[in-house]
DNA sequence: TATAATACTGAATGAATGTTCAGTGATATA
DNA sequence: TATATCACTGAACATTCATTCAGTATTATA
């Protein structure tokens, strides 16, 4: 790795680096569409590279394989989520609402940007190898991390009142694993119900009990 | 359709009959096996034919095609799987009880039982033939109805107070759905923890507020 | 300017595998 | 016994597709 000296080689070394982001950048952006209208498997290098107007090589010069690239996909669109999430977060003050604002953000997310059910036929494929395993298992670590903290949150602020706080994080994404696979077979308003009384049940569900 | 004359050639028609059937059920045994262990695609026909001794145009024969071989694996491991719920069934007196026997023998079931996994894949999987989506369609359908019943019964007994059954029906499925895909990621002991946890959940969510 | 590093090409590779079909032997029917 | 139906064979077919790599073009470095 070499850092260019930043008054006089900038420029030029930055041509290569611009380079590289752009077509990284263009060749993302076309498979992204592809793989959400298409499917993963459905979805063959060659139509990349008929999209982007690269050679197959190329892709291969980029991203390790096609695993990788789709990988690279998930993970930017998680990051995406996250940075847009910590802005919507402070539109609610209770956690309860917080929990209702997610999911209504999830669902809004998920039906905008079908990545999901290439997501889904990637994450339930049985071929997988040991690396891609490692990367699934650390965004779905991911999700119910995420989860968690919400929840416990709720806790501190006395919202809700359970002890296993992780065992209702995985919970709470079982849910929403399931329903976003359900919701394919939904029109839009009947999804978006749908997610807001699965929060509805769940909330309920960890609530305090009455006294 | 020829309807073998009861007396003399009963034998000799079976012959041929009972040939398919014993045959169909070879094919049968030996793809569940191999769909259980590999997964779906990743189960050749070639693989099937070793394992049965046959010919690959003996399955074609017996099943449309490898999809079809599946379906029909699906559909009789679910006749199977309401057949012995009929049975179990009867030892719940509540319908709150009911479901939790429904969830720990679903759990069981699953646990032991690792097609799950290979339907998840092949339920997941974006390229289908109409025909093929209409089967899931239906069966998916079955999976929701049974939920309804259940949870209609529990609002005839006074037991839950929900309005909206086919909602809270889709939420149940989604539920054990998404829950049936984390526990891959989890020892038998937690796994069942999670589906009792999860009816914990549910079943607090639907419950009549207190007054 | 010469050399090295980088970005890219695209045809060839190579393996996997669902499905078919002409043909064979066994069984039922007349 | 002759004919028709059925159960079955298995090699060949047809297609799909991820991946590689020897080589070219562009850009950076000394």
């Amino acid at each position: 790795m070499q850092i260019p000296r930043s008054e006089s080689g900038e420029a030029c070394v930055n041509k290569k680096k611009q380079q590289t982001e752009q077509t990284k950048k263009k060749i993302a952006d076309a498979a992204r569409g592809l793989f959400a209208q298409k499917g993963y498997k459905a979805t063959a290098i060659e139509d990349i590279v008929k999209a982007v107007g690269c050679s197959a090589g190329n892709i291969y010069y980029h991203f390790k394989n096609k695993e990788g690239l789709f990988l690279h996909l998930l993970e930017e669109w998680n990051t995406e989520w996250d940075r847009n999430w910590l802005v919507k977060e402070k539109l609610y003050l209770t956690i309860t609402d917080k929990l209702y604002g997610m999911v209504e953000y999830l669902a809004h997310d998920q039906l905008n940007h079908p990545l999901t059910r290439a997501a889904d036929e990637f994450f339930n494929n049985a071929e997988k190898a040991p690396d891609v395993e490692e990367r699934i298992n650390v965004m779905v670590k991911g999700y119910i991390d995420f989860n968690r903290q919400l929840l416990q949150k709720g806790i501190d602020s006395h919202e809700f009142e359970i002890t296993n706080v992780s065992g209702h994080a995985i919970i709470l994404d079982s849910l929403l694993l399931g329903l976003s696979q359900h919701c394919r077979r939904m029109e839009r308003d009947e999804a978006l119900a749908a997610y807001r009384l699965a929060m509805d049940v769940f909330l309920q569900g960890i609530a305090k009990p009455k006294h």
